[in-house]
DNA sequence: GCAACAGATAAGTAAATGCTTATCTGTCAA
DNA sequence: TTGACAGATAAGCATTTACTTATCTGTTGC
């Protein structure tokens, strides 16, 4: 996937509270789209957006979408930032912790 | 700094250059420019997204500015990683690479 | 069988974006 | 002192974006 699709839609706030709420696992679109405030062919735009950046993946079942977060879709992202890794923060807590959590 | 600002100011190909170029070290807006066939214009504007999303800092001397990475700006990315820690591939080799770098 | 449901697409609109040229501002070498 | 230099801003334009309403498509519960 194209690295500026990939930070062009996680520009967009509604789309990043999309990928937020899939962390807590898979949804389908009228899911995603509780207390949100704009139309569902609006959430549907930006899902699209969100798939098309390799972000989500989607399993249809009958007239059911159930989308969820594609692991391989952060990759450029990841990729990304070790390009930056010797301007990173001198204390980067976060990212040592998370390596050990891997690890385990 | 706001998440949209950097995930938006990083969405432009031109400005992801503009990032890479200052990996190698700190540069004016000339040097940025070179090879770039846009205008001047259009790398300070350039420049003024990536400032305003607090990515880079800028060193006025006379009339040359020097423009550096500014480190703390990439924190807000690696926050945003962190909450899909759940989600990163399975073999994640270059993260695993980078951490032990810094420990050194 | 069909009305309801879930979701996608089409078309339109206002705002934002990325570029341009023209021009401006501050600095400085000659 | 001044013309050149480095860089910023203004204004305009074509394109893109994020939303809307209207409508469409495929599925399904009754």
């Amino acid at each position: 996937m194209n690295d500026s699709d990939i930070f062009r839609a996680l520009a967009d706030p509604t789309r990043r509270l999309l990928m937020e709420r899939l962390t807590a696992g898979e949804r389908n679109a009228t899911e995603l789209r509780e207390g949100l405030g704009v139309s569902q062919p609006a959430i549907s735009q930006h899902i699209a957006v969100l798939r098309g950046a390799g972000l989500i993946k989607e399993e249809r079942a009958g007239r059911h979408v159930r989308y969820r977060i594609d692991p391989e879709g952060l990759r450029p992202l990841v990729d990304w930032l070790t390009g930056y890794r010797a301007f990173w923060p001198a204390r980067v807590e976060k990212l040592k912790t998370l390596l050990k959590e891997m690890d385990q």
